[in-house]
Formats: C-alpha cells, sequence, structure tokens
DNA sequence: ACCCTTCTGCTTTAC
DNA sequence: GCAGAAGGGT
C-alpha cells in the first residue's frame, strides 16, 4: 500500500489568497514559520470584532483549552476564527488540524464560513467532519489492522436490527421477551462507552437474556467481521482499537495532527473521549468548545461529565469562558439564567447581554391542547399583521406527538408551516428500498440489501425461498445473490421461484455492467423501473404513494453531484439531512432537541406541563439526572428566542388516545417572577387541573424556593387554579392513604403520573420511585372509584354512563360523545 | 403468499 | 388513537 501520508494533496501549504487589501492581512502570513504578530503589530482583520474572551480563545492555540460558550455567545465564530488564526500563523497546515463536530451540518457550516474567512481552499481541511466519518477515513486506511476490507460497509440501524433478529433466532432467544431492538440498544450503550464484547462486565451482560447478552454482542460483531462491514458504533469504537493496538499508527497521527479542535464537546460519550484524548496525546493542543447547560443527549450516550472533568483530563488546561450573549434581551436571559440554576451538576456561567431588557417571557395557560393550539396560531397571525416573517417564528415542541395539533390547526387557517426533523430522508421505506437495489449492485456481497428488496415489490420469493437461498449460502460459504444465482442453475427450486429468482439475478448483473457505462442517477432510473419498484407505488393507492414517488425523483436528483454510485453510497451511508428546504415563509415545528443550535425572533414553547415536560420517562429512568437534563432542555429553548419566548400549558391532553389533565410544569415555578408576565389565554376557561407542582416535595427543598409568585401571579385564574390544587392535594392525600400507599406522591399529580408509566397503566403498578432521597415519580394502580353503570360527567365529553372498568381505566359511554375511553380521575359522579 | 385481525407500545434521535 | 408487527386463516 501506497503511503497514504505523502498523498501529494496533503501538504501542499495552504497559500491563502489576499483576500483582503489590507497590507499584513491574512495572506501575508499565510507561511510556514510566519511569526505571530508581535506587541507593536498590527491586529489581524479576522480578530476585529471578537470581545476580549473570544479572542482569548482564538490566542490561546497551545496546550489543552475548554471554551465554555454559552447559548449565542459565538461559539461558532471562536471555532473558526480560531482555525483561521492557526493557518495565518503558519502554525499547521490544514490537513495538520483535526476539527471534529457532531452533525454533517455543523461540519459544512464550519468549511463553510472558514472559506468565506480565507478563500475557496478549504478542501484542504481533510480532517474537519463528524467524529464518524473521520472514523471512517481512518478505517478505510488502515481496515486489515482491525480484521475488515478498505471496501467495508456501513450498517445502519435497520440492517442492524435485521442481523441481530437472525442471532436471536440461531441462539432460540424469545424475541418477544428480548426484542431485537433492546438488544440493539443495549450494545450500542456498550459501544458508546468504549466497551467491546470482552470488557462487558458479567453483571452487565446479564441484562439481557439471562446474561447470554456478552455472548450475543460478541456473536454479532463477528458476524460483522464475517460481512465486512461496520455500525456506527464500531466506527469510533474499532477506531480506538486500531489507535491502541498499533503504536506505530497512532504515532502518526500524533505527528499529524498538531491541532484538535471539537464542537459541543457536552455532547461526547466515552468513546468519543477516549479517542480524542488518544490522539490528542501527541501535540496536546486541544480545544474543546461547549456547553454544560445544553447537554440534552444523555439518553443515547453523551457524558456531561466530560466538560465537566476537563480539568482533570488535561491538566493545565486552559478554561475561557464566553458569557456575553448577542442573542436575547434581558429578560429573556434573565429567565434562562434563573431556570438553568436550579441544576447542581453544572460549571456555572452568566450570561449578560448589553442590549434592551425587551418583553417579559409570557406565560399562559389554556384549557386543552386544542386551546393552545389556536391560542399561539391566533398569536402568530397578530406578529404576522406586525410585520414579522414567519420564519423568524417558531414553535419548540418536547415530543413530536404534539406537532400534530399544531399542523391540524395551521392547516385550517391557511397558515404556512414547516416541520423540520420528523422522519428523515433517508429513514423512509421508499429510500431505503432503493438504496438497497443500489447497494446490491455496487457491493454484490451486501446480503442485507439483498434481503431487504429480494421481494419488494412482491414477486413471490417468499420465506420459503428466501429459506433456501439462506440454506445454500451458509453451505457452500457464498453471499445470497451468489447462492441465488447457484440455486438458479440447480433442480432445488420450485419451477416459479426459480424463474423468478434467474430474472432478479439476471437484472443485478446487467446493472452492474451498466453501472460503469453511464452516471448512477441514470442507473438508480432505470432499477427502479425495470425492477418493477416505481410500478408498485403507482399501484398503490393510499395517501401517501404520491408522496414518496416524489421522494424517489428527489433521491435521484442528489445523486447526480456525485463521482460514481460507490461514492454516492459511501456518503449517504455517513449522512443524514437530506431534507430539501422548502421555499416560502412558513413557521417552524420541531422538537426542542432539534432546535439546539438555531435561533428565532419568536419562540413559542407549547405544552409545558408536568409528565410531558419535564418528561416523566425521563424523571422514572433517570431520577434526579433526567430532571436536570429536561430543566437543560427548557433552558436551551427559552434561549433560542431573540426578542419573545411565549410558554404555555394545558390542563387537559390527549396523551395514548386518552384524555388526561394535567399540572403545570415545575420549570413554570423556576422562572423567576420579574422576568415574567403570566397571561390568560383569551377563551375565559383559565386552566382548571392545579397548580404547579413545586411546592408539593418531590424535589429538593431549594426547588421549592420558586414558588412564591408575587403579583405577576395574582390573576385570577391563577387564582382560581390554586384552590383547585388545595382542594385536589386534600383529596389525592386521602386517596393516598386508602390505598395504604407512602405518601408524598405527586400532589394533584399521582393519577396523572400512573398514565406516563407504561407499567402501572397495564396493570403492573411500579411504585414511586425514590432518588436520593426524594420520591421523583409514582404511579397508582388503585381500582376504580366507579362500577359499570354509574353516571358521570367529564370535562370534554360531557355527560355518560360507565360501560367498563378496569383498574383507573374506564369505559364510557357518552350521551354526546359516544364511547370513550377515559381515565377515572377525569370524571366526576353525577 | 397474502390478507385480515389482534396485540402492543407510546420522548428525544446524529452518525 | 394509531401504527407497526406478528400470527392465524384462507
Amino acid at each position: 500500500m501506497a503511503d497514504p501520508w505523502n498523498r501529494p494533496d496533503d501538504d501542499i501549504p495552504f497559500d491563502l489568497p489576499a483576500h483582503t487589501p489590507r497590507p499584513g492581512g491574512i495572506a501575508a502570513r499565510a507561511r510556514v514559520g510566519a511569526q505571530p504578530p508581535g506587541p507593536a503589530g498590527r491586529v489581524p482583520a479576522y480578530l476585529d470584532g471578537l470581545n476580549p474572551e473570544q479572542r482569548a480563545a482564538v490566542e490561546a492555540t497551545e496546550g489543552p483549552v475548554l471554551v465554555l460558550a454559552g447559548a449565542g455567545t459565538g461559539k461558532t465564530r471562536v471555532l473558526t476564527t480560531r482555525i483561521v488564526h492557526i493557518l495565518s500563523l503558519g502554525l499547521a497546515y490544514p490537513s495538520q488540524i483535526l476539527a471534529v463536530t457532531f452533525t454533517n451540518k455543523a461540519a459544512r457550516e464550519m468549511k463553510e464560513r472558514i472559506g468565506a474567512m480565507v478563500g475557496e481552499q478549504v478542501e484542504g481541511m481533510p480532517w474537519l467532519g463528524t467524529f464518524h466519518s473521520i472514523g471512517v477515513r481512518m478505517l478505510r486506511r488502515h481496515a486489515e489492522l482491525v480484521g475488515l476490507k478498505s471496501g467495508f460497509t456501513i450498517l445502519d440501524t435497520d440492517d442492524q436490527i435485521r442481523l441481530l433478529k437472525q442471532l436471536l433466532q440461531a441462539e432460540q432467544i424469545d424475541e418477544k421477551r428480548w426484542p431485537a431492538r433492546l438488544l440493539a440498544n443495549t450494545i450500542d450503550g456498550w459501544k458508546n462507552r468504549g466497551l467491546t464484547p470482552d470488557m462487558v462486565s458479567a453483571g452487565e451482560g446479564a441484562a439481557f437474556a439471562n446474561g447470554r447478552g456478552q455472548k450475543l454482542y460478541a456473536d454479532y460483531q463477528a458476524r460483522l467481521k464475517a460481512l465486512n462491514a461496520v455500525d456506527f458504533g464500531d466506527l469510533l469504537l474499532e477506531s480506538i482499537r486500531l489507535l491502541r493496538e498499533n503504536p506505530d499508527v497512532l504515532a502518526e497521527y500524533h505527528r499529524r495532527f498538531r491541532y484538535i479542535l471539537v464542537d459541543e464537546y457536552q455532547d461526547t460519550n466515552v468513546a468519543q473521549y477516549l479517542w480524542l484524548r488518544l490522539l490528542a496525546q501527541g501535540s496536546h493542543n486541544v480545544c474543546c468548545v461547549g456547553d454544560d447547560d445544553q447537554s440534552i443527549y444523555g439518553w443515547r450516550g453523551a457524558e456531561v461529565d466530560n466538560i465537566l472533568r476537563f480539568d482533570s483530563d488535561f491538566p493545565g488546561a486552559k478554561v475561557v469562558r464566553l458569557e456575553r450573549n448577542y442573542r436575547s434581551t434581558g429578560h429573556i436571559l434573565g429567565a434562562a439564567a434563573h431556570l438553568i440554576a436550579h441544576n447542581e451538576g453544572r460549571l456555572g456561567k452568566t450570561l449578560f447581554s448589553e442590549g434592551e431588557s425587551g418583553e417579559k417571557v409570557t406565560v399562559t395557560g389554556a384549557w386543552d391542547s386544542q386551546e393552545e393550539a389556536r391560542a399561539i396560531g391566533e398569536e402568530i397571525e397578530a406578529l404576522q399583521h406586525q410585520g414579522r416573517a414567519l420564519s423568524q417564528m417558531a414553535i419548540l415542541v418536547r415530543a413530536s406527538f404534539q406537532m400534530r395539533e399544531f399542523e391540524d390547526r395551521f392547516v385550517t387557517m391557511g397558515l404556512n408551516y414547516r416541520v423540520i426533523g420528523g422522519p428523515r430522508f433517508y429513514e423512509r421505506a421508499e429510500i431505503r428500498d432503493a438504496l438497497a437495489y443500489l447497494r446490491v449492485i455496487a457491493s454484490p456481497a451486501d446480503d442485507l440489501a439483498f434481503e431487504r428488496i429480494v421481494n419488494v415489490p412482491k414477486r413471490g420469493l417468499g420465506d420459503a425461498a428466501l429459506r433456501q437461498i439462506h440454506d445454500h449460502a451458509r453451505a457452500v460459504g457464498v453471499p445470497l445473490v451468489e447462492a441465488a444465482r447457484q440455486l438458479v442453475g440447480s433442480e432445488e427450486l420450485k419451477p416459479k421461484v426459480r424463474l423468478t429468482l434467474r430474472d432478479l439475478v439476471a437484472s443485478f448483473d446487467r446493472w452492474r455492467e451498466q453501472m460503469a457505462a453511464m452516471p448512477q442517477s441514470q442507473l438508480a432510473e432505470i432499477v427502479l423501473d425495470e425492477s418493477g419498484y416505481t410500478e408498485m407505488w403507482q399501484k398503490d393507492r393510499s395517501a401517501d404513494a404520491a408522496g414518496r414517488l416524489e421522494n424517489l425523483k428527489e433521491l435521484v436528483r442528489s445523486m447526480e453531484p456525485f463521482e460514481n454510485l460507490v461514492g454516492f453510497l459511501e456518503h449517504i451511508s455517513l449522512v443524514m439531512d437530506a431534507e430539501g428546504s422548502g421555499a416560502g415563509d412558513a413557521v417552524s415545528i420541531m422538537t426542542l432537541h432539534s432546535a439546539k443550535g438555531l435561533e428565532f425572533d419568536v419562540v413559542f414553547l407549547p405544552g409545558w406541563e408536568e409528565g410531558l415536560f419535564p418528561h416523566q420517562r425521563a424523571l422514572d429512568e433517570q431520577g434526579r439526572a433526567g430532571l436536570e437534563e429536561e430543566r437543560r432542555l427548557a433552558y436551551v429553548g427559552i434561549t433560542r428566542a431573540r426578542r419573545f419566548a411565549k410558554v404555555f400549558f394545558a390542563s387537559n391532553r390527549r396523551i395514548h388516545g386518552m384524555w388526561q389533565s394535567s399540572v403545570p410544569s415545575r420549570f413554570l415555578d423556576e422562572l423567576p417572577e420579574n422576568h415574567v408576565e403570566v397571561t390568560e389565554s383569551r377563551g375565559g376557561h383559565g386552566w382548571g387541573g392545579a397548580t404547579s407542582a413545586g411546592r408539593y416535595g418531590y424535589g429538593p427543598s431549594r426547588f421549592d424556593e420558586a414558588q412564591t409568585f408575587g403579583s405577576s401571579y395574582s390573576t385570577p385564574g391563577w387564582q382560581r387554579a390554586q384552590s383547585h390544587a388545595q382542594a385536589n392535594a386534600q383529596a389525592n392525600a386521602q386517596n393516598n392513604s386508602a390505598g395504604g400507599r407512602r405518601e408524598g406522591q405527586f400532589g394533584g399529580f399521582s393519577e396523572g403520573a400512573s398514565r406516563y408509566s407504561p407499567g402501572a397503566s397495564r396493570g403492573g403498578a411500579s411504585g414511586g420511585r425514590v432518588i436520593e432521597g426524594h420520591l421523583v415519580a409514582s404511579s397508582t394502580g388503585a381500582p376504580s372509584r366507579f362500577a359499570v353503570g354509574a353516571r358521570v360527567f367529564h370535562q370534554k365529553f360531557g355527560y355518560g354512563e360507565v360501560a367498563a372498568a378496569e383498574g383507573n381505566k374506564l369505559t364510557v359511554q357518552f350521551d354526546k360523545a359516544g364511547e370513550k375511553r377515559v381515565l377515572d380521575n377525569y370524571v366526576e359522579a353525577v
């Protein structure tokens, strides 16, 4: 193999074009050995306009640096300027800088911004990319050192699950009790923590299928190797192994990477941390940028601890705090700061701004989620009439099911909206199917891809046929396509199957020949056409068929810029966001998670209710840590707003198909009175559920300090709610003691909690969960207070008669609304 | 092989 | 309330 380090493009000096006409500008310094400007030297143009802290972060090039960058403090600017600074001082060639991001989007933006600052030669930064894309790059170069061939394929979650299912079947494990999905998550978790199969402790391995987890993990890894495949976790894990087991390779990378930069450090998991630490042992010039207060991905392995511990991990680290906020008004920052101050595990920053204080954050209660959507719709229209662009407004929800209500409302209003995120382009079935065809063409050994489309569209190659192919493949030791080819030549298959399979194999051979002769987009069209795949959707008369055909066209279009099919497939396996940017002015609807990093003039934050936000599951499964992460999510939400942050909660919401009443989120209690204005939704209902749960003792006592709402919380609606709450709390206290349960449950929410807790609502009461001495969550399995035949009243559906009662779930025949399933504490006896 | 019924579960989601 | 998966019947 040719020495990969001496590729000609790698060490060409990064000749910065004379971007700025100023003498002594960056162009003049873009040479190796150029000295930094002396004390009397002129300040380079790219440092203009940085505040002192930003500048310190940019100029501290040597040694470990942690930049704690609060929301809206110019984090990306610091990162990009720092790279430009390093380049223009001639401290390193572009190819000697490792710059890691989490998303392709972030990597792209960084490239663009550096490009805008130094000219168009960002091509010269080969090591700017996501953790995973850089991992792939390393693995492809040294594949054979970790038992792979350089052309290995990267499996996505779907392939992964299919593979695991096969393993579970082979091990005769009941897939009902131990679903492949769970195993996949477990293995991902191990990989996130940098654990290879032999490193999984016995206790951990026991977590799946009575101790067989570890063996299954080992089997899975063996299967991947046999398939010459890796999953996403492996991209890091195998890179780590590569570096650990091959000191010479590690030394090469040490020599190479003179400067390391990491974006969103608070989101790194253990594997990523280990990987970075290995690489940083070379130059020690590692600069991590992040915000512990915006760590919201703990559930997928991110370790806030990484950022909290930076000092001790990288001795002598310089810490720079960016606290000057350029985004939001004073009231918004004040509200966000007070909220996040309730978290204990944080490094602590205080954002300030020199701008105006602006409008207070508003909190609005609505009767139910529909009224909430209506109120937000009206506010949007009002703002629009004041001349504010829809594109500068966003609705940020906790869970995607909340989106539907807004979509419905906006459709009837004729309000233009855009849903960001959602099912990703590449995840859609039709895209995955099309890609599977292309994968089989590009790499005939891709068994998983072949399996996916062998009978899509339906061509009579069902389970029986597939099993035969499988058996033969295993017996002879060849990939499925090859096995199919051999079977076609034998007498073993049923005549009909044999003919169909022969055609399919022949088609793949034909397409593979055409691969070299035409652009990949044209080939894709031919494949989709000749395979009958397009036709399948044309015949499909379901509502979304047209959209799927549209997506297929979009896929074909998106293939055009690539050099060849293989290049396209490589790209696709690493790139998520192929979402076409819808044209026109529209309100954005998205989850809080996908809003991170974005900003809007006006931000609507609906659904601030206990159980939904903070989400019950976060509390149940992660306890205090979960609560703190939810709070950071709230913080992220508020800090997205430049001028207006508008928080909403509803007293009634439909979850899992049932109407439930809800309690305002404790986070509302944690917003400071002086930055918040409580308004009432027009509609006159106020809210009827209960008050915020802050005072009922589920949290540490200091959480309760914020309960004292002064004048701003003395609106009639609020007071009405308070008195409701008192009554509810008393009623629940009685319920609880009657049921023999320990006290201290969620006050007015004890019944509500059960609804979010699957175990309880299906009869398996899980009881309260005590974490660090505080009861964080509870649920109840108490029998219903209502008998079949009882007359009841429901706030939403009116009068009715109980048709069936099962635990606290009732089936009620309502006089007007028909039969509904409701929970018993939403109805009263009449 | 395919269709229809039943069962289950249900936060967030990059690569 | 709804969607996706799985199982049984034809």
